[in-house]
DNA sequence: ATGGCAAGCTAAGCTTGA
């Protein structure tokens, strides 16, 4: 069994602060993807992952202190890609690893603020980002995309689905757009084994919503249709706390 | 409709986040 976990850990050098180091050590994932890593190659000792017996691939941002993806695995990949041929590959969003049997991608997608520029921006994105797919797709048909979407799918993956219309992560576009992903042959992992409401993978740091479990869903693991017959199992990790949001955690059968 | 907090840049306050 392999276990792929996904992890949006809000600045990777607080999360190692506050234990990540620890809780990666005692979970022992084969394979986890990281977002918002916050921090550059140069920034980051590359020796806490090696010890416990990680390859560590990297997408950082220029930017200092913004974004950045990774990928830690325990078997070596065969390939690596960055980006995507996007005018955002320099903001560190997505980073594949090719093994013989499937892939996987670590992806962060740009947030909106509401009306902002920004929004536009993500939504130019998500377009471009669902024409890539919808080609690579066709040549590797085994792939799981990971990672924080910044997208609630459906009311069911938000506390507050009523006061939040019009907000970004939910708004029309937004959940039109990741059901017409999905049709591009994408399962929601999570979703596939837990049909019920009132499980999060963010929660604002404002006003104690974790502790009332007032959150988001935006975290995802999309398997293809082609690898569904192996997965196993999906879940989430709310304990783990070194981030605003939590892991999610896919079990797979592939080598 | 607004505010609520945190990380990290850079050196007191700004930007970003969703």
């Amino acid at each position: 069994m392999t276990t792929i976990a996904s992890y949006n850990v809000n600045g990777i050098r607080a999360a190692i602060r506050k234990g990540f180091i620890e809780w990666l050590r005692d979970f022992d994932p084969d394979i986890i993807c990281l977002q918002e890593l916050k921090a550059q190659r140069e920034q980051l000792d590359f020796q806490y992952f090696e010890e416990l017996g990680y390859q560590v691939y990297i997408d950082e941002a220029e930017k200092k202190g913004y974004s950045g993806v990774a990928i830690l695995s325990k078997k070596p990949a065969h390939r690596i890609a960055r980006g995507f041929e996007h005018d955002l590959d320099n903001e560190g969003r997505l980073l594949r690893i090719d093994f013989d049997e499937y892939s996987v991608f670590s992806v962060y997608m740009p947030s909106g603020a509401s009306g902002s520029h920004r929004q536009q921006i993500k939504l130019s994105w998500l377009k471009a980002f669902y024409a890539f797919v919808s080609e690579y797709i066709k040549t590797n048909p085994k792939t799981i995309f990971c990672g924080d979407f910044n997208i609630c799918h459906e009311a069911i993956d938000l506390h507050n689905p009523k006061s939040n219309q019009k907000s970004p992560g939910f708004t029309v576009e937004e959940r039109e757009w990741f059901s017409s992903f999905l049709k591009l042959g994408f399962v929601d992992s999570f979703r596939h084994f837990n049909p019920e409401g009132n499980h999060y993978s963010w929660w604002s740091l404002r006003a104690q919503t974790r502790d009332r479990n007032l959150g988001w869903r935006i975290d995802y693991q999309l398997i293809s249709t082609a690898l569904v017959p192996h997965l196993k199992a999906a879940y989430m990790l709310p304990d783990a706390r070194h981030s605003d949001h939590c892991p999610t955690v896919a079990e797979v059968d592939c080598k």
